[in-house]
RNA sequence: GCCGAGGUAGCUCAGCUGGUAGAGCAGACGAUUCGUAAUCGUCAGGUCGCCGGUUCAAUCCCGGCCCUCGGCUCCA
């Protein structure tokens, strides 16, 4: 008999049947298997891994091959878990809305979506509905069955059924005389699969919110209704995903900056456009002073520019062409058009060219914590972490090519050092080149990009540091390192930058004098850690949420009296505090301490000391914290102390 | 900018498809003088996002605009 040779994981082998399926062998292996298999994964019996793909259990196999049964203990079959998941969406809206257009429906981070076309709107109570179709479709356990058609069949049949998109990516993505179809039930889709080998194993999902999404993403193309649900193998790991959901909303920096008095947004204002109040105020002083200290100590020398400048100075920048979008329109002053500035580089770019610079002078390094503004659609603002004012810890090195990469490494050292002080431990490194398709999208030539990026690559490599390449991300001036900080709910996010610009440097002419007493042209680098304090201001609310380390904490310690009657130790105490320049707030409200202590922790404030009869007899405070609890009294000294200590040595939990 | 959902007192929210609004918390005042997450009482507080229309009458219906939220696109 025509027989292959199947290699396990394990390393056994089995002489099976030509054709035989991953189900078939599944069964052979044990019925426990055969119940738990989702997925195949398979490659050729020799060589690499090269020609591994996941395939439908029901897929004969051909030739002698290795085989890996996926069960829901395997990461790669979540994914086919979700495909098909977005299948039996699709087929529960076919079964309720027979006349709906279909759009893509791929797996996503949490879960999946599918994407329709209908002319009225989805309404909560329409998904309520779909996902009760859905339970019920799971539970008659449809299989998923893969077809081939010719192509030319399968066009007639999406057009006889009116699916324009599906025709659409079919003309597009089948290169090959035929396409491979799944079908669930009654519903019919043009998929590459592979697919789990039926419905009744998908429980663990809800139908979660219906979003408006172009399709393809593309701008001018019709909205379609994308309905999003979350998904997983298990109902304990869906549970654990909306309690992370609630949790993020828990930490969410727009409802805690109210609360806490930091900032506001004020619709009578504008949209996009921060206030800081006091208490954010002060927090933000503290930031920037850390940062102004470290700024001198690393050899930046701190510069201040002007808010607006002449619109010939961002067309000589290349701002006009390639960043208008994002640009305030141009006031007109006295029959000249000036500009708004969206970036600080130009305003350091003339600092620069002041005066004739000599190779003696370089590394110049312009530090500036320069407020821009930048039109964002209105669509994409968001709380602090997307407005239209905003301000960078922004810096210009001006450089020779010979400094480039230890300038580039000393930035990421700056930029660890920053994630560090402020209590993250976790980062993701990206390199973002340009997109070598869209070379009309950058300025500078093909060599500059290969040169630019070269030297990135070296910095990272030297230090160790494992980076994703991201292409098409970079900006039009030159390509980019990015730092993504992780926060306390694991969630990254984008703020350091470091730039490398060959760009301005020629557009704006910079030279200096060489040791050779010839005129040279520096590099240039752009960078911002925080990248925007408001920006970085947000993460650090969610990351902590809104319990800042003491040393950031706008109240340190909030004095709370028992009664009136010892509000004057109470004052003695909280003057003495700020005398030593730390940050007391006397609680002197006609309230009891329950009270009082409920509105400090609700504050957040590190340390709560409450004063009575015993504290005033002894000198002592009696010491809370909002998150370890009652310590018991300590003398005030000591306290004094102990929370100078803290302080100063920035202790970030 | 686009699609969808919203906007009622400082905050969180009620308000039965039309008869100009209510609660809790916060605030002011008074009482209470209190020991580790809310003391009691009284009072005050609202062009119901803005503008226009329909109607005898609009928080409610219609149109436009502003803002917020969830996405798309874009980004520090």
């Amino acid at each position: 008999m025509d027989t292959i040779r199947i290699t396990l994981p394990d390393g056994s082998t089995q002489q099976v049947p030509r054709g035989s399926t991953a189900a078939e062998i599944a069964r052979r292996i044990s019925p426990r298997l055969a119940e738990e298999a989702l997925v195949a994964r398979v490659s050729p019996a020799l060589g690499s891994a090269d020609g591994e793909e996941l395939v439908d259990l029901r897929r004969p196999l051909e030739q002698d091959s290795r085989l890996a049964i996926l069960t829901e203990k395997d990461p790669p079959a979540l994914e086919i878990f979700r495909h098909s998941a977005a299948h039996l969406l699709a087929a529960a809206v076919l079964e309720l809305f027979p006349d709906v257009k279909l759009g893509v429906g791929p797996p996503i981070e949490y879960g999946f979506f599918y994407e329709f076309l209908r002319d009225q709107r989805f309404t909560p109570e329409d998904l309520e509905r779909i996902e009760a179709k859905m339970r019920e479709l799971a539970a008659q356990n449809i299989p998923n069955e893969r077809k081939l058609l010719p192509k030319a069949e399968a066009l007639e049949l999406y057009r006889k059924w009116g699916q324009g998109f599906k025709c659409e990516l079919v003309e597009e993505k089948a290169n090959e005389p035929m396409v491979s179809f799944y079908t669930t039930g009654k519903f019919i889709d043009f998929c590459r699969g592979p697919h789990i080998p039926s419905t009744g194993r998908i429980r663990a999902f809800k139908l979660m919110n219906v979003a408006g999404a172009y399709w393809k993403g593309e701008e001018g193309n019709p909205q379609m209704q994308r309905i999003y649900g979350a998904c997983f193998f298990t109902q304990a790991e869906l549970d654990d995903y909306l309690h992370r959901l609630e949790e993020a909303r828990r930490r969410d920096h727009r409802r805690l900056g109210p609360e806490l008095d930091l900032f506001s947004i004020q619709e009578e204002a504008g949209p996009g456009l921060i206030f800081w109040h006091p208490k954010g105020g002060l927090v933000r002083k503290l930031m920037e002073d850390w940062l102004r200290e470290e700024l001198l100590r690393r050899g930046y020398q701190l510069v201040f520019t002007p808010h607006i400048m002449r619109l010939d100075l961002w067309k000589t920048s290349g701002h006009t062409n390639f960043y208008r979008e994002n640009m305030f329109g141009p006031m007109e002053v006295e029959k000249a058009d000036y500009q708004l500035k969206p970036m600080n580089c130009p305003g350091h770019i003339l600092i620069y060219k002041s005066r004739l610079r000599s190779y003696r002078e370089l590394p110049i390094r312009l530090a500036e914590l320069g407020t821009v503004y930048r039109y964002e659609r209105s669509g994409v603002l968001h709380g602090l972490l997307r407005v239209r004012g905003f301000t960078q810890d922004d810096a210009h090195i001006f450089c020779m090519p010979e400094q480039i990469e230890s300038e580039i490494e000393a930035c990421v050292d700056f930029a660890f050092a920053l994630l560090r002080t402020f209590g993250f431990d976790r980062y993701e490194v990206e390199l973002s080149a340009r997109d070598p398709a869209h070379p009309e999208s950058y300025a500078g030539t093909a060599e500059d990009w290969a040169r630019a990026e070269g030297a990135l690559v070296n910095t990272l490599e030297r230090m160790k540091i494992p980076f994703k390449k991201m292409e098409g991300e970079a900006v039009f001036y030159g390509p980019k390192i990015d730092v993504k900080l992780v926060d306390a709910i694991g969630r990254p996010w984008q703020l350091t930058t470091v730039q490398f610009d060959f760009n301005l440097p020629l557009r704006f002419g910079l030279e200096y004098v060489g040791e050779d007493g010839g005129r040279h042209q520096p590099l240039m680098v752009h960078r911002a850690l925080w990248g925007s304090i408001e920006r970085f201001f947000g993460v650090l609310i969610e990351h902590y949420t809104g319990a800042f380390p003491v040393w950031l904490a706008p109240v340190q310690a909030e004095v709370l009296p028992v009664s009136e009657k010892f509000t004057d130790y109470a004052r003695k105490v909280t003057d003495k505090l700020i005398a030593a320049g730390l940050r007391a707030h006397l609680d002197d409200r006609n309230e009891k301490v329950q009270a009082k202590i409920r509105d400090a922790q609700l504050q957040k404030v590190p340390y709560m000391l409450v004063v009575g009869g015993k504290e005033a007899q002894a000198g002592t405070v009696s010491v809370r914290h909002r998150s370890k609890g009652d310590f018991g009294p300590k003398p005030f000294d000591e306290f004094l102390a102990d929370l100078r200590r803290e302080v100063d040595a920035r202790v970030t939990t």
